[in-house]
DNA sequence: CTTTTAAACGGACCTCGGTCCGGATCGTAA
DNA sequence: TTACGATCCGGACCGAGGTCCGTTTAAAAG
């Protein structure tokens, strides 16, 4: 149901485009691994967690994700309450384990897949098309993104941000070798945030196509290229 | 204790750098008001209001934002709890309210005060100094700032946020009107998030003055201004 | 000063996230 | 097959946020 452990092989095909800085190292094998799951379960317990994120999941299905209790998904899967938190820790582990699916395809995509999300354009377009790519989609799992959102203290410690964050960060590297990619790179993904996201287009009614434009706008700005007409 | 509704006359004295851009209308006669409490409160109530804050601060002040319960609060101002529910909504509005009296001096500051912060300096300058003071100040006040932080759907629609917000898109407008300066501002804003400099400062373990000359970096990337050597 | 009413009060009560520990179960080694 | 230890299970339990409603009280009207 949601088991997988991609293993994605970056393109053995050689980049069209020819990068001026090739002294930044990017890995060419990366692995895309679960950001939720311990290495390996005893039988019972894997067969838990799989009943455990069915039950969620049917559960948000029917009644939202504020009807996604612990309790309650604790009862749909018929298994006692604290088998859940053994598993997923809190709450937000557990939401966080039902977007794992979705973040993996994602990172499958901008680590190994087609330009130009994936390796082969050029990084400026890149990062065009990964913060398209995560606009939207953060704007189908809204409600979900949105309740698995940690306590302030964790937002920004969570691997599979983190590992977002990463990639924006080695592409900023090749087209900024000299400023403070870090920074920039946290600054780019907080435009990202969910919770913006929801704030902008729900509560301020803005449609999609300008927070898009706007993610064009800020790449263009951050990395101080011309705005692609 | 935690009264006052200042009231801020703007700059009498003309601005020392006239503008280029006249148009953008700036009220010149500028009130800040408190974030949390309603108009006018009965006699009891308002009485109650202090003595709740004051419990808050020393409770704060003895065991930490952690240690502020809502029933300790209510119990240490000698309160009943549903007291302290009606007055401030919930425990992030409590808390707010603690900040309140830093947030109107910040607000008091950069409307009404001195250059480079007040008017008189141009919009450039005025947003490097508006985003050091902020930076500064959250960082004094990390574990509040933290605590006080609403849910996600309710993070960006807090009207202390949202003037900080409109002083950040108001100078914008001065220097790039012809952009999005309503997400711009956002993004801006989004780098003084203190959540984020939590996990810069604390966790990553960044000094201040990275994260104060990644901001003037921005700004200068956003405004699309040379940096300030 | 009395009446009246809207507001404030207080604490019992509910829900839900999170913890704990005695007992059951799995997997392995003998 | 049996024995054993590590892991897992379950649900009672706790704390804290938040709600509710009968009672009290400030303060305005008569």
């Amino acid at each position: 149901m949601f088991p997988v452990l991609y293993a994605v092989f970056m393109s053995s095909a050689l980049p069209p485009f020819p990068k001026p800085e090739e002294s930044i190292s990017e890995p060419r094998l990366l692995e895309v691994r679960s950001f939720t799951d311990e290495p390996c379960l005893r039988a019972d317990a894997a067969r838990n967690r799989a009943k455990l994120l069915e039950a969620a999941a049917r559960l948000i299905a029917e009644h939202g994700v504020a009807g996604v209790t612990m309790e309650a998904v604790a009862a749909a899967a018929e298994v006692g309450k604290g088998t859940v938190f053994r598993r997923f820790g809190d709450r937000t582990g557990l939401l966080m384990a039902l977007l794992d699916h979705s973040a993996q395809t994602l990172q499958a995509d901008f680590l190994g897949g087609p330009p130009p999300l994936g390796p082969g354009a050029p990084p400026v377009e890149r990062l065009r098309a990964f913060g398209v790519a995560v606009l939207y989609r953060s704007a189908e799992q809204l409600d979900l993104q949105l309740a698995a959102q940690p306590e302030p203290t964790r937002r920004f410690a969570h691997s599979a941000l983190q590992a977002l964050r990463t990639h924006v960060m080695v592409l900023l590297r090749q087209i900024l070798p000299d400023a403070d990619c870090e920074l920039l790179s946290q600054t780019l993904m907080a435009y990202l945030d969910p919770a913006l996201i929801n704030h902008l287009t729900r509560q301020c009614g803005m449609p999609m196509e300008r927070l898009e434009a706007g993610w064009v706008d800020l790449v263009a700005r951050v990395t101080r290229t011309p705005s692609p007409c």
